[in-house]
DNA sequence: CAATTCTGCTTCATCGATTGAGCAAGTAGG
DNA sequence: CCTACTTGCTCAATCGATGAAGCAGAATTG
């Protein structure tokens, strides 16, 4: 059961250029010509051109990269950081970008900082010793830091999700989502409790630019209904789960009514949300109305209570790359317009039974 | 408004060793080994070290890679390829893999397949081309090709999610999964109906590994139960959702009566699943009882209708990187018992055998 | 027929880091 | 005082691909 496997590793030298040259009895600039594709301009023939790409697939070559990039001027390695894997949103945006990437013959890298900012600085700098061209910011905690490391290096950059002031950024028209979102729940309330209260704010960080516009958006909505914001229950705790649970928690245990309708800032905040909620045991009549600045397909599913905003993230890359494609370099802030995922297309079908779905 | 942010690119040129050399007065081999870190081994001293050292960061000295990995002999690069980011499933995949192999001073790069099998080899030989010491195939459709081409490179491969033949894999253990998870709806059903009905199995590939280990847990599951199965039930469509909502809707079209119980295969397929039963009119009395062979928090708070096995991803990287670490060339297939979460809280279920079950 | 242009290559320096070999000066030992 | 190490460095080859410059020989032009 000894496999060649590893032996291979010591055995089998990787073949060159200068190996095809050899077998080819031409010279390895001959070969590199033909197999980079500019053997016409560097006038190699036809005939010389074929029988250098039949023993190169003969022998199984694949060019080292690492000795392409350093002689090249251009890397065409594209690198993104990304805060999480843990959620649709960043799924699709890293899923998408590797796709949009490699269509225009870019080589995508990508490093998830679980929101760490010291890991973020690690891997930006990572990323530029690998020589990317480019480099996109998505939710970095600093993407100013970022963008100066990648400007001293001649780097370009753009920030996404989280706007910067450095370099150009594309992100969600936060703004107008949360007040769409708020005004939704607002009503939802209205009609649901025939009153206007004030509804919960829960999750995100109070210092980042995307809370600080949502929650924005959620004043707008509320005066524009006549209702005066709580302060109290405007919670910017952080995004994860547990951050989430334990703010309801505290919150909880502070306040003699709890809110009726909630604007929560993120599947992943939801999730912690959700957990207490079912926990608590204070919503054992009815459920509270929610709205999420975020989309996920179960949380959709989860009833007609929550409503739902979904970042365009085609849209959002579409600009990303229009940028690097251009090679725009004005400080824009890009903000596209999120999705309101409309109850009863994505929502709960109306003859569903009644939930024994949510548990005590 | 015109940034620096590109002419920079022009203008300036990344600091090298040699540069630093001749602000340091001395050679760029010395500020090779210090910087790299075996100047004890080059017997260089520590004044010259310590000055060295601070220059390169006065003058924000990066590393090239690709000079250093092409000099190198190994590039201390590992590459991982995985189907999809939209579940939690391969999403914690790629999160903890990249942690791990960061913590071993390895630089992860990671493709994205989105089960294309062509683009499967294709990124496998790019990540050869960029000199991966190693390489995991995650969920691949044919592993076995890309354990080919590696090793035609020499370089070292594993399988994860779903085996292969030629180099070692890590899996979950499929058929004591499904076995677990088809006697609980199987239960859940009798206790619910009062009578024992076969499932329904639908998602996956009939033809990967995967799920036939869990099409033949499934059957024991029944077996045991003295049900027959019911082989117009069981729908290997694929995994995304429309295929799942299409297997179900052609299936609502050919049969009389449809199943009260459902295994489904991931949580990718049960989005398509849950999207036809809230849409088809068929269980507006009563949910369908269903199992999943996935796990996701949402899916969790859907109800109480629906069981889970949550695939133990720490516990098979931990086996993935054990694999690479040691060296190790045989060709086992390790199976990772997955996790029966318990609705609302989430553990080990006891009636599970015990670990580590290492097969062949 | 000589002068010029074109064709089809080859030669060689280069990218930046690494490392074996070697060298000069200092120190220790006999 | 002479040999043998040790210390602290430098030199130069090397990794594999690239492309500017150059060089024969064939083809074309006046």
């Amino acid at each position: 059961m000894e496999i060649k496997f590893v032996k291979r590793a010591t055995q089998t030298k990787r073949t060159t250029i200068y190996d095809l040259a050899e077998l080819a009895g031409t010279s390895a600039s001959a070969v590199s010509a033909v197999l980079n594709g500019n053997w016409k301009k560097r006038r190699i023939s036809a005939q010389l051109a074929e029988r250098i790409t039949r023993l190169a697939e003969e022998q199984g070559y694949a060019l080292n990269m690492q000795a392409s990039v350093l002689r090249r001027e251009r890397s065409k390695i594209i690198g993104m950081i990304v805060p999480k894997y843990d959620n649709r949103y960043f799924g699709s945006i890293v899923e998408q970008f590797e796709a949009m990437a490699r269509e225009r013959g870019l080589f995508p890298i990508i490093t998830c900082t679980r929101r760490d900012p010291a890991l973020e600085i690690e891997a930006a700098r990572a990323m530029l010793s690998y020589q990317v061209d480019c480099l996109i910011a998505t939710g970095a905690t600093d993407p100013d830091r970022i963008a100066d490391i990648c400007s001293a290096a001649g780097v370009r950059a753009v920030n996404l999700d989280l706007p910067g002031s450095r370099v150009p950024s594309v992100i969600s028209d936060n703004f107008a989502g949360a007040l769409e979102l708020t005004r939704r729940v607002l009503a939802n309330c209205e009609r649901e409790f025939g009153e206007k209260t004030p509804l919960l704010f829960v999750g995100g960080r109070g210092t980042d630019h995307n809370t600080s516009e949502r929650v924005r958006g959620f004043r707008a909505a509320h005066a524009e209904a006549g209702v005066a914001v709580d302060e109290t229950l405007v919670l910017t705790c952080g995004y994860a789960p547990e951050k989430a649970e334990n703010a309801m928690k505290s919150l909880a245990a502070r306040v003699k009514t709890l809110p009726r309708g909630m604007f929560v800032n993120s599947t992943i905040s939801l999730e912690g949300v959700m957990r207490w909620i079912r926990r608590c045991g204070h919503y054992t009549d009815r459920m509270p109305l929610l709205g999420c600045f975020d989309w996920d397909p179960f949380v959709a599913m989860l009833g007609d209570h929550i409503e739902m905003i979904r970042q365009d993230v085609p849209r959002m890359l579409d600009a990303v790359f229009e940028i690097i494609d251009s090679g725009a370099t004005d400080l824009k802030v890009i903000q596209i317009p999120p999705i309101v995922e409309k109850i009863g297309l994505g929502g709960r079908a109306e003859n569903l039974p009644e939930p024994p779905w949510i548990l005590a």
